[in-house]
DNA sequence: GACTAAGCGAGACGGTACGTCGCGTCTTAAA
DNA sequence: TTTAAGACGCGACGTACCGTCTCGCTTAGTC
């Protein structure tokens, strides 16, 4: 994306020039029929030139904000993505690890994150600005999370010294994506207790336990 | 790919007619011009249009074959694999299973197979048709091999009775793929090794050992 | 039409080879498919291909015949007037007329040769070769004709000297084909009447007749 | 043609629009481009593509403008006409049938709108809306022509009375299409002569004058 | 009763043009 | 200043037929 600044504000700061005023409401507007537009056909169907048709918004309006139609598609990611999150407090770390990889099983077969994660993954894998975006957005957030989640397990003694938490992400996510992307298999809450029941015994401190 | 036929054979069995010698030969100038193409510029600026003009096979004989660039750069994909194999042997299971990433660590990082992957994986995952051809192909064979490790390391007593080979291969190939496609952390040896280091406590029938 | 020869013979003149045969019966085919196809969906959708699909004669046998789908339609339309004739034998020279009007008029709105004609009439003015024959059979054809009708009548004292056969034609076909290639007036019998009406007292010895 | 607006204006009228300046020099360099093909090598090679890359104007504006490139070359046809007329006011009618089958006869053979009728009759004949414009234009112009003319006539008391012009219509201009499109024989001033010769007495009040 | 040659079907192929879609740029005029 | 409107050049799409060519099979009449 162009421009990932919330708070960039005009000269007087809080006080929102008419312009701005206006500006968010077509960015608004924009978000919205993509996100309808994505939910309706999928990812390989959205196209700037729709998104101007049904938005009434103009397309060079549109190409001002975004570069092409993966700028887009991950704009909108991020903005859906802006709410939700995967905190996982429990009382222990196998309940807050489960609670972790089912919101992401969740959020990835039952909302439309999944699609536009399908239909965006190749355009994140190939276009270098993209995948900066992700990363230090989405990538960045799991990996704090994760972060958190190992070292209040360590803390409490449940969980082995010196994992890293990069690679737990990994351990974490990677089956889910994996899933979603190239193996078709089901994504549901069975799997992610699988997936969780199998990986515990090897972050866990005492693996008996 | 539009067809999967092997042992079709004409007529008469074995002898190849005219007919199917031609075939064979302008398959083999397409596809490998699409390889050429692929590591050139990449699978976003793979074009029929191209291959056409390059391999001096005509647009139409490539439609007659490949329904679309995503069959095409599947067909090559599955002929590059052909040969391909993580065939795992060795005398304990955790070098196996060292050997098995460590192949497909490289596979993904150094050769094309890598860049076709990352372009391939949006459409496989959209594409219906695409997705059938890839799961039965690639993963099942993927799959396939998982199972005999953990039916040999079973067997020697040591991995854990009751491992499902399919969660096994998630857990094995999910992270690679994470990092090839979104988190964009390296994708090297030492990588390999630690998540065979964290992995094998997990499949092991005694974690200590 | 790269053939027009009918008893050409093999080496043995009258007794039609099995060769011949073979081929003999292949033309029927070809030609009826042909007009059917024409009186299906009209001159622009006639594809050698398709001729050759519904008739089950391969693509190579109908260009060993014929040079295109010009000279192929040419060849339903001889054909087809092989047994057509306006013949127009009469008591009186402007019943011979009418009739010969009529007769066309009734042929080009009524039957499949309004239809081919429509759709080869560019091409005839177009292509040197196929013009040839089609003035070398239909046009000259219709000349004679006409010259024996102009003949008789002058001979029994009906018509003016000295009339210009080929104007003749001229005049009694031109507003026929003018109706069906461009005004797309109606072409009925009232309009073969009103035409003979109009143009009898240019031909007649004595107008007031 | 899909528009046969003239008169249309912008929101404002008179004052044509940028856009509609736009408009109008690209559809000057397309028809003179197209009229150039057509000049050149004849209405069968005419083609969207070539015209696109001769005029530099992209195939995508050209075909929104036109349908087809019958559309065009009917455009094109419609945009010499705009000149021309075959408006024949002389003192006597005959001198005015002379002139009127002159200048038609000299326009089929001498200049391009010969070519493009032949090689566009046959669309115009087959396809209804090419038709629907052709008639509303061309041929309802010179039946309105001949009208005035049939009018004059009378009113001079030297044609008879009740002449349809409609199929004074057919009979003028029908003989020179037929030598236009199918007979081939030649298209000059005497054919001219003796057509209106053959004619007049059968228009004429007094057929002796 | 096998031989021979014309006729044929099958089908792969290179090629041209089609008509469509969406891209991203640019200009203009209104708000 | 920002926007809507919209014309445009461009590149690729996937399709339809073209006309050519090569390959063996069928099928008569011949030796």
């Amino acid at each position: 994306m162009q421009k990932a600044d919330a708070a960039d504000g005009g000269p007087a700061g809080a006080t929102a020039s008419g312009h701005q005023k206006r500006r968010a409401r077509t960015e608004r507007v924009v978000l919205d029929t993509t996100r309808e537009l994505l939910a309706g056909s999928g990812f390989a169907s959205l196209t700037i030139e729709r998104v101007a048709e049904r938005s009434g918004v103009a397309k060079s309006t549109i190409y001002r904000r975004y570069r092409s139609r993966n700028d887009l598609a991950l704009a909108v990611l991020l903005d859906m993505l802006g709410d939700v999150s995967t905190l996982p407090y429990a009382k222990d770390t196998q309940t807050e690890l489960t609670r972790l990889v089912n919101r992401t099983v969740d959020l990835m077969s039952n909302s439309l994150l999944g699609r536009i994660m399908q239909g965006l993954v190749s355009e994140v894998a190939a276009d270098v600005e993209l995948a900066r975006t992700y990363r230090e957005t989405v990538v960045a957030k799991r990996v704090r999370e994760v972060t958190a989640l190992v070292e209040r397990g360590t803390a409490r003694g449940e969980l082995r010294e010196g994992l890293d938490p990069e690679l737990v992400t990994d351990l974490l996510l990677g089956p889910i994506y994996y899933r979603l992307f190239l193996s078709g298999e089901p994504l549901d809450e069975a799997f992610g207790q699988s997936l969780v029941a199998a990986l515990y015994p090897a972050f866990a401190k005492d693996p008996q336990g």
